[in-house]
DNA sequence: GCGAGATTGGAAAGTCAATTCCAATCGTCG
DNA sequence: CGACGATTGGAATTGACTTTCCAATCTCGC
């Protein structure tokens, strides 16, 4: 199940990683590994990590405990794991999307695919990376870090989005594009959450239809100034200069 | 520790409540009843509720385990009983301002506050209830639906006071003050898990500020087409009046 | 084909949590 | 006072989970 991907996933990423769990050198420990990880991400998405226990795992993965503990080293070696994976996950599945966040349309789109993926589980889950954002961020400062990490990619995508569109012109040069990426971001984990909780995308999609109304409204300012600047030749050239 | 208040749960609200806890009859019992619930809200606040053992609640709240079953029925009644707790705790402590929310300011006080709460603590936990949901929403149906009361009690609050503003003119009359309202209360919710994982409020205060800045922007939009129905008064009167 | 290291299965140790049970105490009402 | 229900303490039961360990099997370079 869950739209298999063709990440395979490696030696962990050479950062830190204090676990002891190791890489797998062959071909079919590879593919066992990645069985137990996708197993894991499922059933942490789904129980939290606290409620998915390791012979959960095991059942759903099909492995014998040794096969996790070799791998992974422990149950947190493990959650880390998974942080890192579904990190990966949505990036690489919304690569095409992401590198476009120029526009508002292409942000609403990539808003209502979030919204319609939503739809499709009845709102079960909410959002991989914030689940665990909120279990783990108090308890594992290893896994808060990861989960940064996690999110100043997704807001890095954002911001350069906006930033391009800054650049273009469609946003006015002071803008703070820091603050309307970082506003989206939690407008879409929030309504994530509200929606979890109602059980219904439509407080995800007022949230995020909310915030992207804003900067709609900051690009229409934006055409307003620059247009009135035109009119009047002597004022603001270098706003429509670049 | 935490701000001691004066809410005696009496027993749990005459809704459903399916467990088999038993309401206090005696003024001791009550004040065990509330020393467990005040203890089982902080660890399950810190820990997560899967973090918090019963045996845990015994420690800090000194009693016996028998206590916990006599009045709770069991864990799971437990953690219902914590969300009614901190719904109420929530709504009671904020009274004031939650019966104000009808300026921009307001708004921006009210928001402040939180922030400063999160600074306190260095963003430990999130919002109470936030956290709650998300562990819970889809484990346990019962709780989730407490948790949906909960968050739209508050929604409410908030929309109250855009309505009034809508109703004094300082909205638009099609404004919809549902969507605002639960935008703001997602970019609460979601600015504190932004929080939370960088262990630093400003995430937070810039989602609520971008959403603010937006109600503001509306607020300016209706000053403005009032104004200009003003100089022309052949056309827009239905929006000057009432 | 051989051997080192990778991979796997399954049992076992040790810990701890959830819940039940029973007996003891306390308070209060008649 | 006496009894009845509320309250409390603490042990006992039951089950699950994490982690370790050892032996068996497999893979692959040589």
């Amino acid at each position: 199940m869950q739209t298999r991907s063709s990440v395979e996933f490696r030696d962990r990423a050479a950062s830190d990683e204090s676990g002891r769990g190791r890489a797998a050198s062959t071909e079919g420990g590879r593919r066992t590994r990645d069985r137990i990880l996708q197993a894991a991400a499922q059933l942490m998405f789904r129980q939290g990590v606290a409620g998915t226990s390791i012979p959960d795992v095991q059942r759903h993965a099909r492995v014998s405990a040794s096969q996790i503990y070799h791998y992974f080293g422990d149950k947190k070696g493990l959650a880390a794991a998974v942080i890192e994976y579904q990190s990966a996950m949505k990036l690489e599945q919304q690569r095409p999307l992401l590198d476009h966040l120029d526009s508002i349309d292409a942000l609403r789109e990539w808003c209502e695919r979030a919204a319609a993926r939503l739809d499709a589980v009845h709102c079960a889950g909410g959002c991989e990376i914030g689940s665990l954002a909120s279990e783990l961020s108090d308890s594992d400062p290893s896994a808060r870090v990861r989960l940064a990490r996690a999110f100043a990619a997704w807001q890095e995508a954002i911001e350069s989005g906006l930033t391009r569109m800054r650049e273009r012109g469609d946003l006015a040069a002071d803008e703070d594009v820091t603050a309307l990426a970082g506003a989206l971001l939690a407008a879409i984990q929030g309504g994530m959450l509200l929606s979890q909780v109602n059980q219904d995308a439509t407080p995800y999609r007022r949230a995020v239809t909310v915030v992207i109304d804003h900067i709609a409204d900051r690009v229409a300012a934006a055409r307003a100034a620059r247009s009135a600047a035109d009119r009047r030749p002597g004022a603001g050239r270098d706003r429509a200069t670049r």
